[in-house]
DNA sequence: TACGAAGTTCTGTATTGTGGAAATATGTTT
DNA sequence: AAACATATTTCCACAATACAGAACTTCGTA
């Protein structure tokens, strides 16, 4: 299954041609670039195109000269379909809901997956300025609040050799860029039940997260708020970690897990069984 | 690009291995059976397979012979930027959510895509019904709130050879299954500038829907509200459409188009403009 | 009206996706 | 505990098919 020998070299490319459609977003994407920019013929990248489209992967917009091609709708589904399979997401989004009425910020639900923190659900704060916090981004764990609680609820060894694996670039003057700091970090977080991400992947930006669990403490995915710095000076996190914690205590509950206490108090012994 | 010869077949044996894994849900997909459902070989399935794992659009839980299938995360980035693209739901939802609250009940937004009515977001009211209202699903129009006043919004010769395209079956006793019964709907629906799904798609189900509409009244989609026949019957459904068409008109100004008033107005020149 | 630039179709060829069979790993039964 | 059954993974050879080049068509533009 790791051999690159058994691999489908069309499907790859029909995948790689997707994430190019994606990057074009709205405007849509022509034909003679898409097959330019991947390296493949034209008569190629229309072969695969016709069949993306024939399924409804991909939309086109426009005739002939000014054909445009864009994502289209059937991914909704599988997307849709795949975040329900987590069991997460639905457990967890009429929770945020709470969560964000009540402190007014904008709150997401976020799993781990291949070494990334990826969102699976957000609910934007009313109002409130529209953080980037598409569906489905893959962030490095070591910047992202929910990356950190995630990596924090791991057995240390692995938490490390993760982010030996997928690197942990500096995004902002403050992210954390040793292993010696983000194992401190990680070391408070396991501490205090919380991850804070302060101007860490963003500047100006703040993101304080909470870990969700599941049966037997097995870490399922983690919550997290967002707002701007100036509006959550680090003095202040406290008072948002509470209501924070509480809710995820509520999913984890929801779901047949422990509470952040309880979940904290028992990672020793997970981490010492592996 | 409607010529079947232009097309990769490896690319749509993939595309099917997707629909099947989608199927198999939770649970995930063995191998063996992927491979029988879709007629080829283990070594071509496992090819697959592998190139899609590779690209995390499949995941695998277990190893060795308990390995299963499950879609993968990264269609989720996929499907959001679709639905991104669209324009509506980002500014739809918010909305929804007023809607939803206001009168209590379960509220969707839809799209026309290919013929078919898809739901592109959704706001599930508090403590109600779990409605089946994936996300992505393709619904043909004859039978829904939102598809039938997509329906009436177009001019109607293409509407009826749309229904013919993709037919239009009994789903319950009380489905429009004649061409007559639902062009006269459809007539209904322009005089009264909103739709009723009344158990046609779901019994014991009543929806409730008008449409959306952009700049030079383009009918950009639809939305609806979703709730059990008992607690809302057909002599209380105008009460309902108010507020419905009030949020409907709301989306539609964000979006720089005309009120349902103005819009179903305007119908009949568009229709001419045909 | 002619030109250029894009999409579409055609066709031969070499790549590669495919099925059969064998090997390996894993779970189950005796 | 050993033999068996079942599923995945690997190997290999061949035929199918994905691919590039060139020709054709269509459309926007000078």
């Amino acid at each position: 299954m790791t051999d690159e020998r058994y691999r489908v070299q069309s499907l790859g490319r029909a995948l790689d041609l997707l994430e190019r459609i994606a990057d074009s977003g709205q405007a849509g994407a022509r034909l003679t670039d898409l097959a330019r920019d991947i390296g493949l013929s034209k008569p190629a990248a229309y072969a695969i195109l016709a069949t993306l489209r024939a399924r409804g992967v991909v939309t086109d917009v426009g005739e002939g000269m000014t054909r445009r091609y864009r994502l289209g709708l059937s991914l909704l589904r599988l997307g849709d379909l795949a975040v329900a399979n987590t069991g997460l997401a639905d457990v967890a989004l009429p929770v945020l809901r709470d969560l964000t009425q009540e402190i007014g910020m904008t709150s997401r639900v976020a799993m781990m997956d291949d070494g990334f923190a990826v969102v699976i659900g957000r609910v934007d704060a009313p109002g409130a300025i529209r953080f980037d916090a598409a569906l489905g981004r893959r962030e490095k764990p070591h910047c992202s609040g929910v990356g950190k609680v995630l990596l924090a609820a791991m057995p240390r060894p692995a938490a490390l050799a993760l982010l030996e694996r997928v690197g942990y670039p500096a995004r902002t003057p403050k992210s954390l860029t040793s292993i010696v700091a983000l194992s401190d970090d990680l070391d408070r977080i396991v501490a205090r039940h919380y991850a804070i991400d302060d101007e860490e992947d963003h500047e100006g930006i703040i993101c304080v997260a909470a870990g969700v669990f599941g049966r037997g403490g097995q870490t399922l995915g983690a919550i997290s708020v967002t707002t701007l710095k100036q509006l959550l000076p680090l003095e202040q996190v406290a008072t948002i970690a509470e209501p924070l914690v509480r809710h995820a205590d509520l999913i984890s509950r929801a779901l047949g897990g422990p509470s952040a206490q309880e979940a904290w108090a028992l990672r020793p012994l997970t981490e010492a069984r592996l």
